[in-house]
DNA sequence: TAACAGGAGTGGTCAGACCACTTTTTGAAC
DNA sequence: GTTCAAAAAGTGGTCTGACCACTCCTGTTA
């Protein structure tokens, strides 16, 4: 396992070797990885170097650590790259319009994706959407979407659409008010009948009257 | 720039630190970061936590360091980290799925896109990639999917796809075959006079076709 | 003027030392 | 023997200081 070449990235060698490491050993996910200190033993590098290799991977979701307990290896459904890497593309060419479309982009394939599902348009949440609409309109834009969103199971979709949530401008904490609360129930009985074309119509229809608003 | 909270993962703020720090002083791509140890005093941290937080944004892509020179912020067409990654992640079943739906969704609003605005369709690239379709047949797949994302106009989902692909399992290295060339030069038809139901089902055989191979 | 030598700056790595936290072991009281 | 609290061991988190290798700039020299 010593066979490390003096490549200008001694880190990157590193991560090499873990992934061998994990290989070779049968490391599942949510086991122990061998400490820092044996793994600098091991690999014969000083634990520093050791950690840099660790912390990327960590950044990656690829690993976890707890402090006082050790190092697991990740259950990769935590696509945390995603969201470091957004955050960094979000604010240099500072497009909103960018955003927006893509979130957009997102919310129409959650809507394609339910459409085209029975088991997905026979969740209750949509009923209860719709009675909580009838009684008092009052229901915050953010909730129906994220239901729309969950819905579609795609969780990394949802991470996406959450981080873009949070850098768009559309005002998804208002409520609906008694227009938008009639378009949004069409789009919902749209959703449980499974008529897609309809229910991508609805949500047009909806986001034109939101960006109306301002 | 010190108001620092004892999270438990301080690298992590260092990341969070840095972007602010590359946007609060107009950092543009290629040039030079502090060095790491007038980074370390600026944020009151030692050298071996800012390293931390750089070795994850270098395996990333996102910096980029030269020995003897410093840290710059990277061009992000290095993607010579994601080979590791791959080999990573890609045995979880759902999310590797979810990657590749996501992906799917991102090339067909590129599609959707395209089809609805007469300036996209009149590039000369499809017209171009036709042909080469006619000679030889040989083209990469990437190549193609890439001008459609290019085309769309949007940066931010042109950024995720490009992620997205690759840690997908789609072989997009792969020239396109006989069969396959006939597929790919009807989407582009398509594409080209802006049918977009008829688009969108020529990329539906697409992929059917290249999963089909596996 | 051109070539060279040296210094300053920078990333790369290591070793050792604490700290904070968790788990395991120990040992005394019952 | 059982219980439970204290001590010890194990582990990640961080800092410091040191040295190396490399690059770039600068001043001296031929």
């Amino acid at each position: 396992m010593q066979n490390l070449k003096p490549s200008s990235k001694m880190f990157l060698d590193i991560v090499g070797e873990l992934r061998l490491m994990i290989k070779a050993e049968g490391i599942n996910i949510g086991d122990k990885l061998p400490s820092e200190r044996v793994l600098a033993e091991r690999l014969q590098v000083g634990r520093s170097t050791v950690r840099e290799a660790l912390r990327s991977l960590e950044l990656l979701g690829l690993i976890e650590t707890r402090r006082g307990e050790g190092t697991f290896l990740g259950d990769f459904k935590k696509h945390q790259l995603v969201e470091v890497l957004s955050t960094f593309i979000m604010q240099q060419p500072k497009s909103a319009m960018d955003v927006n479309e893509t979130r957009i982009i997102h919310e129409k394939a959650a809507i394609e994706s339910i459409c085209k599902d029975i088991h997905k348009q026979n969740l209750p949440v949509w009923e209860g959407l719709i009675m909580k609409l009838q009684e008092d309109g009052t229901v915050l834009r953010e909730d129906i979407v994220r239901e729309m969103i969950i819905a579609s199971d795609n969780r990394l979709s949802l991470k996406i659409w959450f981080l873009l949530k949070q850098y768009s401008k559309v005002p998804y904490e208002k409520m609906t008010e008694e227009k938008e609360a009639g378009i949004v129930k069409d789009l919902l009985g749209h959703i449980i009948e499974g008529r897609v074309f309809e229910a991508l119509a609805a949500y047009d229809r909806w986001i034109e009257d939101i960006e109306g608003e301002e």
